[in-house]
RNA sequence: GUCCCCAUCGUCUAGGGGUCAGGACUCGGGAUUUUCGAUCCCGCAGCAGGGGUUCGAAUCCCCUUGGGGACACCA
């Protein structure tokens, strides 16, 4: 195994060579952002920044039947979005440039000429149909799952079966063709993973890897190999799905003759029923079926949810800080000098969406709330409010702020600070509307017009002594008050919601109430 | 099927030989005689099973079971 990396604040030490930690997130661009994808991107971010280290985002877009237009741009803005900017990446320049894998294909045809030219690899002419009629021959004989490997390559159509002669031939006449890995027998390859510790693989369960494709393309196998070498990378933090395919990326380094960089293979994230969270699930339209969760982080992000929310969430869905801490909230500053690769979990996590919306209400909480002012003054004119005051805004949102699971909620829930109610919620009527209720509220109505300082304090005094005066509680007031000036049952606290409103307002509309109760009443 | 990974409350997890197995979300209850999806307090609920090792296992080892991943000219 390896010896174990000491970090210090500039890098970490490998043996006794300093080197600046290089991580990167390389997804394919298919057009949506998937959560565990998101989750991957942050610890890829965070264990760079812990490690004063660089962020890298690399674009696999080798596929390109799987080319989707203006992915690249979406993926960017995701993780702009959620503050997880690469240090380097598409646009950057200098010598790790290009970052697009389709920008580097003659890199990668240069580099499997070595292994070509080193026996490493070889060339194979066999057509879809030919491979196709192997699988079937396979799967007759009782096998499955057949395997381009030291089973059946010697009866295919490829460089190890031919003369130098036909060789060149078919490469003249360019005739199509593959370039396949050269897997050896009884080979053991070993990782020491920084999760999971030594996973050992037999060469014999893997294949002679395609590694570059007809139409020139690496596969990602040899892409990410190439470009992580060549990029310097020296940390790969990826999902388990790709802990399979490790033993071919090590003998790919070994065959170039170089070191791999170390390996953290990342627990992955289900939906509440155990299943992996798929794209397919939400193709039909809002309706999500029963134990499935959206992987799509845009959804998310229309949905309304705070970024910090999300980042904070999908940390603690496979790492926490463990040694006692206890914390749930961090924001991102806060992950990255509590995060490490040694406290992420092995197994997987399950998508919790409840925690979530905990997780977003605590998070709007903390947010400063000048800058909620600044996000939901929109709304309010969308909503037809018109133009309301900032500092009488900021006031409102002080007091909604901490019940307040989205931000998209406010206007719903805090319309009657803008607008009088124009209608009541009839279920709290029938029960706090009654027939003494207009002899309550004309008593409050008249001790509040004589207050001078229209305060909390002074309008809970007020309401204390007609309570009192009128030999009853407290609440016999302040409910029908409460749905009276506000039309609903629920907010703040109600002498606070009162000041904020003002005595004129609120005797405006205790007023127009006071016709109402009297109709429903008689 | 083969290989690989994983296994503590419903969920996220702490704990890595001796703990009343801790916290968080959810849920339930209570308090706040002012509501609430707010706040505070309380509670329900867990070491998958079986073998070892040991004076002593949630903790170490093995097996079983269960879950998951991979097995493409997709990443």
């Amino acid at each position: 195994m390896a010896e174990s990396p000491f970090f210090c604040d500039h890098g970490y030490f490998l043996g006794d060579v300093l080197k600046t930690v290089r991580v990167r997130f390389a997804p394919s661009p298919t057009g949506f952002v998937h959560i565990g994808g998101l989750r991957t991107a942050l610890y890829n971010y965070l264990f760079a920044r812990k490690h004063g280290g660089a962020f890298i985002l690399r674009i696999e877009d080798t596929d390109r039947e799987r080319f989707v237009d203006g992915a690249t741009e979406n993926l960017i803005s995701v993780l702009e979005w959620a503050g997880l900017i690469p240090d380097e990446g598409p646009g950057s320049d200098g010598a790790f440039a290009p970052y697009f894998q389709s920008q580097r294909t003659g890199l990668y045809q240069e580099y499997t000429r070595q292994l070509l030219e080193s026996g490493a690899a070889y060339y194979a002419f066999d057509t879809p149909q030919e491979i196709e009629a192997a699988r079937q021959r396979a799967r007759q004989a009782g096998n499955p799952f057949m395997k381009y490997n030291f089973t059946i390559r010697h009866e295919m159509n490829n460089s190890l079966n031919m003369t130098a002669q036909a060789l060149q031939q078919a490469l003249d006449s360019g005739k199509p063709h593959v370039i396949r890995l050269l897997v050896p027998e009884g080979r053991k390859f070993e990782v020491a993973d920084e999760i999971r510790g030594p996973v050992v693989f037999d060469s014999r369960e893997i294949d002679d890897q395609v590694l570059l494709k007809s139409d020139g393309f690496p596969t990602y196998h040899l892409a990410n190999v190439v470009d992580d070498h060549l990029m310097e990378i020296t940390h790969v933090i990826r999902g388990e799905e790709w802990l399979s395919s490790v033993p071919k990326h090590l003998l790919l380094y070994e065959s170039f003759g170089w070191t791999p960089p170390r390996m953290a293979h990342l627990p992955l994230i289900f939906n509440p029923d155990g299943s992996k969270m798929s794209k397919r699930d939400i193709q039909s339209l809002d309706e999500l079926p029963d134990g499935k969760v959206d992987p799509d982080v845009a959804s998310y992000i229309r949905k309304g949810y705070e970024k910090t929310a999300i980042i904070n969430y999908i940390a603690l869905l496979g790492w926490n800080p463990g040694e006692g801490d206890d914390r749930q909230v961090f924001d991102l500053d806060e992950l990255v000098h509590a995060f490490s690769l040694e406290r992420v979990n092995k197994s997987a996590a399950i998508f919790d969406l409840k925690k979530l919306q905990w997780l977003n209400k605590e998070h709007i909480l903390r947010r400063d709330t000048a800058a909620l002012t600044a996000q939901l003054q929109p709304a309010l004119q969308v909503a037809g409010y018109g133009e309301v005051a900032d500092d009488y805004l900021a006031r409102v949102i002080a007091l909604m702020k901490e019940r307040l699971y989205f931000t998209g909620d406010f206007v719903k829930l805090a319309g009657y600070f803008f607008a009088d109610p124009l209608a009541f919620d009839e279920g709290a009527a029938r029960k706090r509307w009654q027939a003494d209720t207009n002899d309550l509220l004309a008593q409050f109505a008249g001790a509040i017009h004589r207050l001078e300082s229209f305060t909390a304090a002074a309008i809970e005094e007020v309401l204390r002594q007609v309570a009192e005066a009128n030999n009853t509680s407290g609440g016999k007031l302040i409910h029908p008050i409460r749905l009276a000036v506000t039309g609903v049952s629920v907010g703040p606290g109600l002498f606070e919601l009162l000041e904020l409103l003002g005595k004129e307002t609120v005797l405006r509309r205790l007023k127009k109430s006071m016709e109402i109760i009297a109709k429903m009443i008689a």
